[in-house]
DNA sequence: TGCATAGCTTGTTTTTTGCAAGTAACAAAT
DNA sequence: ATTTGTTACTTGCAAAAAACAAGCTATGCA
């Protein structure tokens, strides 16, 4: 069980604290980019989260009030996981992600289609940032991910 | 020794691989933020980093392309950190964990001064973010951090 | 009963941590 | 000139924490 410890007060040392490792934005990224909803697609999102840390994970989401997990009325062993506005907030931190590593790693094998994709997200982001979170924003609450990655 | 293994070909992923931890991107926000150059700055930076996972860090960012080291002509037994053009590319990232924890942590006690700080910061991310950076990057270049946190 | 989903348990490996000791450059004292 | 001391890292080691892999359990269906 990782643990939350609060190391100063400083804001970014704070998101550290809590954002600070290798998989809790991952699953963040699967609900935002990919549309994920569902503990089984988290863990075949491709990087393999192993189910303990998976389990780990989702509860420190939720208990920091980054997610709320609901039993899935159509499927009722399954529950179904949302982000809070809380959640939300973290897609800025994840767009810049997208950008650095889209711009930064040379060893990225990005196809022509994705590169396309990421030159047409930088410039939305630069143009018209809020307008662009607000679409993302609204893809993952109505369960239609945009996909960009 | 941390790893650093390429998990998958996502630019999230990617990001998240290298910068992952509770300590790299605190030490690139001590350059950034506060104007640290120095080892021992960052050991004392107030989050009780070890001297072997500083050295480590120190290391894994160096040989990453984010900074490199060199001696200190003043005074030799001492190394001069300082960001390449890669690790300037980190600030967005860092600007956003910035706002994120001043956003969304309640528990943050920040004084009025730096909340008023903070206001002006969110209010220039949102209406100039490149000239913003622009200013930024060339205070850190001048070693005149902004100690915006 | 049999299957799928979610996630817990256990044993092992890896990483982090705290601390102690070592090295290198320089300076002041002997 | 040599010793001693100081600063600035760097390395090594043992204990603790976290990650990992595999198997197991509980629940709700069909």
């Amino acid at each position: 069980m990782k643990k939350n410890v609060k190391r100063s007060e400083c804001p970014i040392s704070r998101a550290l604290d809590i954002l600070g490792d290798k998989w809790t934005l991952l699953i963040v990224r699967d609900i935002v980019f990919r549309g994920f909803r569902f503990y089984n697609e988290f863990l075949e999102g491709g990087e393999g989260i192993a189910t303990n840390i998976l389990s780990d994970r989702l509860k420190i989401l939720e208990s920091n009030g980054f997610l709320v997990s609901k039993k899935y009325e159509l499927q009722k062993t399954r529950k179904v996981y949302t982000l809070t506005e809380n959640g939300i907030g973290l897609i800025p931190i994840l767009l810049e992600m997208l950008i650095w590593g889209f711009n930064f790693d040379d060893s990225l094998i990005i196809p022509n289609q994705k590169a396309e994709m990421m030159n047409e997200i930088i410039k939305r982001v630069k143009t018209d940032k809020d307008e662009f979170l607000r679409e993302i924003v609204a893809s993952v609450k109505s369960f239609d991910a945009k996909n960009y990655c």
